[in-house]
DNA sequence: ACCTTGATTGAACGAGGTTCAGATTAGCCC
DNA sequence: GGGCTAATCTGAACCTCGTTCAATCAAGGT
């Protein structure tokens, strides 16, 4: 017998992961273009051409193919915002961070709905938050609390840690309703400026508490 | 004949009305107990003893019902936000933006399923905002507003409006994040440190731009 | 070739929002 | 009060969905 372990990836396997795949890319798409409530499993099964039972093969259930497709578009995420701020050679922790910020803005903007499923799932089932959104949440505080620690190098790690919670929740916050009410003016470059006050207020000033 | 125009309110209207407001209530309570998936149609009709298509003479549809339920939670949490400023004194421009923010945070904390309610309407249908929407938004923006202009004597209507948006947006977004994962936990004095973060920073410098 | 095991299928189930033809009732004039 | 008209009320029926499962089919091993 060959070793049993890492177990042969047999015919049976490779379809399997495949449509795993071609559903992932189909939901993304779908979500991508007409929100998260565009996902129906007849209709994936139809694009997909497999049978509505075989979506349950591979997840689940929808949500798990949602959580499927959410799992990306936080890894982009998280590319994303960390690319920003390479980019921006060595500046000040402050530009740092109304780099990453304006470049979170600026993927919600052009993601909205994939952006929207990253919170509309979460939010309304409490239950296990799975692991991995953790994780990628771990990474995007890791990339807040690096400025901010040059910024106030005397403060604790705990004063870093509420202040990158601070910061992240309240620039969520002012996209979040920034884009909510597309209809009701906002451009977007009143958004950016919002948090250009948010955070350079926020950073040249440093005692809490 | 009588006066026309203020049509009287005949037995039918009485009856109508009744059921409204009997549907509201119904409604109310099951979101503040259950939350907004707990809304079905045939069991509203039970609870108010009356069929199911009853529901819709009065509303458009449960929408309609779920945006009564709204508006008063709306005006409620704006009551309690003014009544939270009216208690204390005349303090400090800061300290009554802290004020406010925290019974913004009591509210939403102790009515969790209502509080969300609001917020999950209106961002999955991107229709018409509804007129009473903006107006109470309009009311909370204006209790803002009036100690920033106090603190901020110099800046400009325009600049004051940002601020106001910025903060509230802010603010909100600690309060979302901060009560969403209730789970891993972030306790409520916690949140209350990060508006207090976020307060005293903002407001203890002026100039944007 | 044959058997066993697991994948695949799609019709069927159940839950939920919404509708509508018929039954019921209110309002009104005699 | 009796009768007529128009509105309201009713709940069975319709439709859309997610999810399941008995029956079918294919892969891999012997």
């Amino acid at each position: 017998m060959p070793d049993a372990a890492p177990k042969m990836p047999s015919k049976t396997e490779l379809r399997r992961e495949d449509l795993r795949t071609r559903l992932i890319d189909i939901a993304e798409a779908r979500i991508r273009a007409e929100g998260l409530s565009a996902i129906k499993a007849r209709d994936l099964a139809k694009q997909a051409d497999c049978a509505v039972g075989a979506i349950y093969n591979v997840f689940p259930d929808l949500n798990g193919l949602v959580m499927a497709v959410n799992g990306r578009t936080f890894q982009t995420l998280g590319e994303v915002v960390a690319a920003s701020v390479a980019a921006a050679p060595q500046g000040k922790p402050q530009e740092e961070l109304i780099t990453m910020s304006l470049a979170y803005l600026r993927f919600a903007a052009e993601n909205t709905n994939l952006w929207c499923a990253l919170f509309d799932l979460e939010m309304s089932t409490e239950m296990d938050v799975p692991q991995w959104y953790l994780a990628e949440l771990g990474k995007l505080f890791a990339l807040i609390a690096a400025p901010l620690a040059r910024l106030f190098p005397d403060d604790s790690r705990h004063d870093i840690e509420m202040m990158t919670r601070t910061l992240f929740s309240s620039v969520h916050g002012i996209v979040l309703l920034g884009l909510q009410r597309r209809i009701s003016g906002v451009p977007m470059n009143k958004i950016e400026e919002m948090i250009a006050i948010l955070l350079s207020n926020v950073t040249s000033h440093s005692k809490n508490t």
